[in-house]
DNA sequence: TAATATTTTTAGGTATGCCTAAAATATTTT
DNA sequence: AAAATATTTTAGGCATACCTAAAAATATTA
């Protein structure tokens, strides 16, 4: 039985870790957290200890198998809560996460699989991000950014790479919904900003917002 | 902000309150609690700091009118959470206790009153203890034990008190559930059990289940 | 490669929430 | 009402999870 404070830096360094091979290193952590470096340290010596990491001073840490699949159910029950909030309590997907933050610490294996199956085994959060299965494998999409098609090109919007709530808002009043349809049409010299096709509508992006978006070609 | 300790030593409180009026003894609370009685305490002196309760040196503690407020939040959520288990997750009775104990402390006000609404504004929860509504306010009906009746009258089965989770096996195995009649027939002098009419079977039971089901007369 | 800058760890401190053992207070019994 | 018993509080310790500041190791750059 992990602590929160465990089960935190386990997912951590689980999100740190897709970014680079290497070890992750202290500060990142820290910096991921809100915390300090040193109380970090301590931590990887304890996450350590209960082999969930491999730990070398001053060289970052990487999870274990067993870490990895520890830090897979913590996002599993992370993502299906959302799932919940957005389809059953009628949540927006730019609310969900604090509540999630803290419903993914609840401990019981029946209750996150009774929840899968209530809302019907979702594969994806409402940001478009893969739900694990319960044996911990998780399907990574390839995916590109918006910012990477070239004039002409469409692609299918499929995730958010910032999920922050002031981002899900700017997108909600543009109207660009998951799944949704996307050509770029042109792009500024001036700013390197976009004009997209969306549905029958055409719309001007910026360079930020637009490697913010996952899409897929079609 | 409440921590985890704090809102559950407010809720043992709350419960042993209900048992008398006098102030709730430092003991009771550490034996409610599964901890000592200097931690209590020591966390008794906190709240009162919070003007959560009113403590007076070896007299015991009450709840203020804002502890209590704190206490049905607190309540009510637990409640709500195992109408969802029960209702939405297919949990037996006897299972969402201690699941309940965790989501009890999960913070979002909207959380909670979407959820509420979700279950269609239940009144009471699997067990029958009524849930408190977003102000506070508690609904208790009046309860008999089923060992208050006398031979020949009936009841109807509203709740338990020892809520249990041998107790609620004990009543699935003999189909004794909420909200079904019973009827006192008889009275074994050796040992006080009762035989009792239950739709269309009889049986019998110890004082002891007896005394652990409430009951309104009909 | 030596000097400098950055990162990480160690050392030592704080608050929370638990504990045991001893002291203080309250209650019960004689 | 004094003695015996039970309850509650205080005193002092321990683990967790944070922190700051100083020291050590690593990385960068001149």
């Amino acid at each position: 039985m992990l602590t929160f404070s465990e089960e935190n830096h386990i997912k951590s360094i689980f999100h740190l870790s897709a970014i680079s091979e290497e070890g992750v290193s202290t500060n990142s952590i820290a910096e991921n957290l809100n915390t300090k470096a040193s109380s970090v340290t301590e931590m990887l010596k304890k996450l350590s200890e209960k082999s969930l990491i491999v730990y070398k001073k001053y060289h970052g840490a990487q999870l274990t198998e067993l870490g990895r699949k520890t830090a897979l159910n913590i996002i599993r029950k992370h993502r299906l809560w959302e799932v919940f909030l957005v389809e059953k309590l009628n949540f927006k997907w730019d609310e969900v996460h604090d509540i999630a933050e803290q419903l993914e610490h609840i401990q019981s294996e029946k209750l996150t699989n009774q929840l899968d199956k209530f809302l019907n085994f979702p594969t994806q959060d409402p940001h478009g991000d893969p739900i694990p299965n319960p044996a911990g494998f998780i399907k990574f999409t390839p995916k590109l950014k918006l910012s990477d098609l070239n004039i002409g090109e469409s692609g299918k919007f499929i995730g958010v790479k910032d999920s922050s709530s002031t981002f899900l808002k700017y997108l909600d009043k543009r109207k660009i919904s998951l799944g949704c349809n996307i050509k770029v049409l042109h792009q500024e010299d001036f700013d390197q900003s976009l004009h997209i096709g969306l549905d029958d509508t055409n719309l001007s992006i910026s360079i930020k917002s637009a490697s913010n978006l996952y899409i897929t070609k079609i």
